[in-house]
DNA sequence: TGTTAGCACTCGTCGCTGTTGAGTGCTAAC
DNA sequence: GTTAGCACTCAACAGCGACGAGTGCTAACA
């Protein structure tokens, strides 16, 4: 049986009704809504089909039809007209891009925060990606005689620091001067080349009588494998799924909350790869990828969706943006929303990355 | 009608049998659990004393009784006993004691994440309040010709950063020299200490060809401004809610956790002032405060009690931990439990503050 | 051959009903 | 002052029928 343009028709109805009512669909109400000229009845022969083919199924026999992951895939896919967002939906992202005050994480958390609100979802936004992060520099600070702050700033304008307890007394000149070497030896090295060789190498390479401080340099490779494993994932909005009928039973709402609550899992649901179903014709110009239900391979996940998309500094990606939500989503909108976000993000990062090649 | 020793008897056991069994508890259940030898008719007339002078309520007619927030704080202050930690829990109090790692921010959050996890209710922690740090160095780090970092450390080894982009190129050596300078200016000052005339002051103490760095200055405030402002939350075990049988309804759920969610609530919920109704006589001794539902004036918080300890470093307040959950909590298990976390951070910090005083 | 009207059937929802049981308050006797 | 006894209250639950939205099938129609 093939889809012809009436069966497009149809399931894209329902899908409309569906995702607006959130109440299984019936012929009657189609065959009002969809101006075609045909009975209740024909629909109903055509909904069968649908069903049968693996577009649409039934709650219970007397219910209307609602649609499965692969009728929203297909949705997505084929059918779904780009959104364009309205006049007050614009002025809403002027407004917030006002605040692109400087530091990175608080611009990461204000964009997280304001795609939760803009899409009524659950936002999430993951940390810049750093293992191809370059350091730009290594400073020692002295805090007192015998603890002093370990900064690394990537060229990313990321920042980690750590604080250091030295066993014995060292001077500040000294510490100085062996701040200077560490710079020296580090700046320009990415995350992934930074390893035990290396800082062997360095280690090596000192004088004998920077030795008291060489448990530094170890710290050092203890920050670095911190930022390596760290991809902290920012979630916004989390109470919005109250808004949605499919978790209006506790059970499924505490599941849906408590996974959200580790972050460990979400991190995990979002490296799912890309796999050749979700293959959709949009998404090598939109960048934005779309995630159905049971797709997901996670439990807690199958009747959820997943919208992303990645955002950029220059060519490289820094990590992902994107919403969960039911799978009776606006996807439309998800989309054209998400993608402003990331645009907005990568014009904010891009000028950062700017700034640091100017030199 | 006074409260004789026998009221005191069977409030006590109600409020524990509530306590355990979220229930409302019958004349009948206390007459058998409670050896006094009286008949469930005599329990009856005691209790509905007790109703008459505000202790109990009864949910509908012909149910049992339950604790009324009079009845918790009676309850709290005059008939609970301590709690002794079972060998179980101290094994888990210790474990988590090893994870005393470096960065202040980091102790907090396991702190926090660790107390939700030990008391099944949902745990918060206050940042530390900086108002009264002093600041211990403040240090300029060049990243590249037109932008540099400004950190700040106070002397609670909290750090602060922010990037600047500086309008002019600046030679690095340069900005060592003003770096040094403002570390001289700023050292030991404290937070409150610098407003917009002592900066004036400084700028003033400049020689002028420090002039085109002036809006590092104006940095500086912002920072501190940030930092004053910033009274973060950390919530941690928000989902534990549903495993109270208060929290059933969608609604109230729903509620409290939107609640949660919005931080600025949650720290107005927290500065509720003392008030004389939640007077303690344990209270002096073990530093636990306790506010029980309608005690805190939050409507969303009305059947939800709160127990905090402040934690110290040295002899200044640093900011709170402590507990949410309904009032029918196990106040005698929160209190031993939020001691032994306070006093566990108040023993980690005081070890940076003797730290920090030994140079 | 595709479309449609008609009809029997399914099944979840809603409101009503009666039953059950836990618990109370009151009274009268101890 | 205590208690046994009893009538009363009320939430929770299960059973029941009416309702209605929606279906699938069949037979008639263009």
């Amino acid at each position: 049986m093939d889809m012809g343009e009436r069966k497009r028709q149809i399931l894209h109805s329902v899908i409309n009704e569906y995702i607006a009512s959130a109440e299984p669909v019936g012929s009657r109400h189609i065959a009002k809504n969809l101006e075609l000229g045909l009975s209740s009845a024909t629909i109903r022969n055509e909904m069968a089909d649908l069903e049968e083919m693996g577009y649409l199924e039934q709650p219970h026999t007397s219910a209307g039809r609602v649609p499965s992951d692969k009728g929203y895939r297909f949705y997505v896919n084929e059918l779904m007209s780009d959104y364009q967002l309205s006049l007050k939906e614009l002025d809403m992202l002027k407004t917030m891009m006002k605040f692109q005050i400087g530091q990175i994480d608080k611009v990461m958390k204000s964009a997280a925060d304001f795609l939760s609100q803009f899409t009524h979802y659950t936002a999430f936004m993951t940390s810049p990606e750093m293992k191809q992060g370059a350091i730009k520099t290594v400073e020692l600070v002295p805090i007192d005689a015998t603890s002093m702050l370990i900064i690394l700033v990537t060229n990313e304008g990321v920042m980690k620091n750590k604080r250091v307890i030295i066993p014995q007394n060292v001077d500040t000149d000294f510490i100085h001067r062996f701040s200077n070497l560490l710079k020296e030896k580090l700046s320009g090295l990415t995350l992934e080349e930074i390893n035990v060789v290396k800082i062997q190498e360095i280690k090596e390479a000192m004088q004998s009588h920077f030795e008291m401080l060489f448990p530094v340099l170890d710290f050092i490779t203890d920050i670095i494998e911190d930022v390596r494993k760290e991809t902290d994932v920012y979630v916004s909005g989390t109470t919005n799924i109250f808004d949605y009928p499919e978790y209006k039973d506790l059970g499924k709402a505490r599941e849906f909350l408590e996974f959200l609550d580790d972050k460990q899992s979400v991190t995990k649901a979002l490296e799912e790869p890309y796999n050749e179903k979700m293959q959709n014709n949009d998404s090598q110009k939109s960048r934005v990828r779309i995630t159905i239900g049971k797709e997901n391979g996670l439990n807690v996940m199958q009747s959820s969706s997943v919208v992303t998309a990645n955002y950029y500094m220059g060519d490289r990606v820094m990590g992902k943006v994107g919403i969960i939500g039911p799978t009776r989503m606006d996807y439309s909108k998800a989309v054209a929303k998400i993608e402003r976000i990331s645009n907005y993000l990568n014009r904010v990062l891009s000028e950062l990355y700017y700034d640091d090649n100017k030199e």
